[in-house]
DNA sequence: GCAAAGATTTGCT
DNA sequence: GCAAATCTTTGCC
């Protein structure tokens, strides 16, 4: 169960960690949302290869997903970390998400500085509250693509929630974002998040 | 070789 | 509530 475990960045800057509270599953080359639908490409490869590897892609060409693989190889299945609850290192998540404005923003200087005021005032809950802010609070991207996030040693890395730890009530339903795909995957309950907590991500956060 | 759309987020109408 | 920003990948000519 990915829900409740740990994900860690840690770089010169110091430690990023946090809880993830929310996840889609994409399953086989049968599944119509799954971008391994089309077999294996040169995007999805990751997909294929040995589980708890890291498979991160581009989406909408500025955003970054990162996604665990989960089935063996050859066998393309892998979750979607949609929103993570920040529990160390909020000012250096904040911070990234502040870079990634400034990205965003172009040239547009008082536009610049109203959205990184925006990003300065989040709160801690919102850092990382969809798949595309997971990415950028943790300063993931595509050379993140591959890693092992089981390898204790790795800067970037999954950890169990500690013992003792009472696991999140769950919630499901269907995934979002995936309308072009046909039934029954459009509809398939494969969104899983922890029920009433602040960080899932937008209309997620229902039930 | 080119057009279209996407596992998103934000800001304006 | 809708469209923009932006670029990789897919799909068709």
């Amino acid at each position: 169960m990915l829900i409740g475990a740990r994900l860690i960045r840690e770089g010169v800057d110091g430690v990023r960690a946090g809880k993830i509270v929310e996840v889609e599953a994409y399953i086989g080359v049968d599944d119509g949302a799954s971008h391994a639908r089309f077999g294996r490409t040169k995007r999805n490869a990751r997909m294929f290869g040995p589980p708890g590897n890291a498979y991160v892609y581009l989406v909408y060409g500025m955003y970054h997903c990162l996604n665990v693989v989960t089935d063996s190889e050859d066998r393309p299945a892998a979750l979607l970390v949609r929103s993570v609850q920040p529990l160390e290192g909020a000012d250096l998540m904040r911070r990234a998400r502040t870079e990634l404005v400034e990205l965003r923003s172009g040239r547009d200087i008082a536009r610049t500085a109203r959205a990184r005021q925006r990003v300065i005032a989040l709160p801690d809950a919102a850092l990382a509250s969809g798949p595309g802010l997971v990415c950028a609070a943790f300063s993931i991207d595509r050379h993140d693509d591959g890693v092992d996030l089981c390898d204790p040693a790795s800067p970037l890395r999954l950890e169990a929630a500690p013992r003792g730890e009472a696991p999140p009530d769950l919630a499901w339903g269907p995934r979002i974002g995936i309308g072009y795909a046909v039934e029954p995957w459009r509809s398939r309950p494969w969104r899983v998040w922890a029920v009433g907590n602040g960080s899932v991500s937008g209309k997620a956060a229902s039930r």
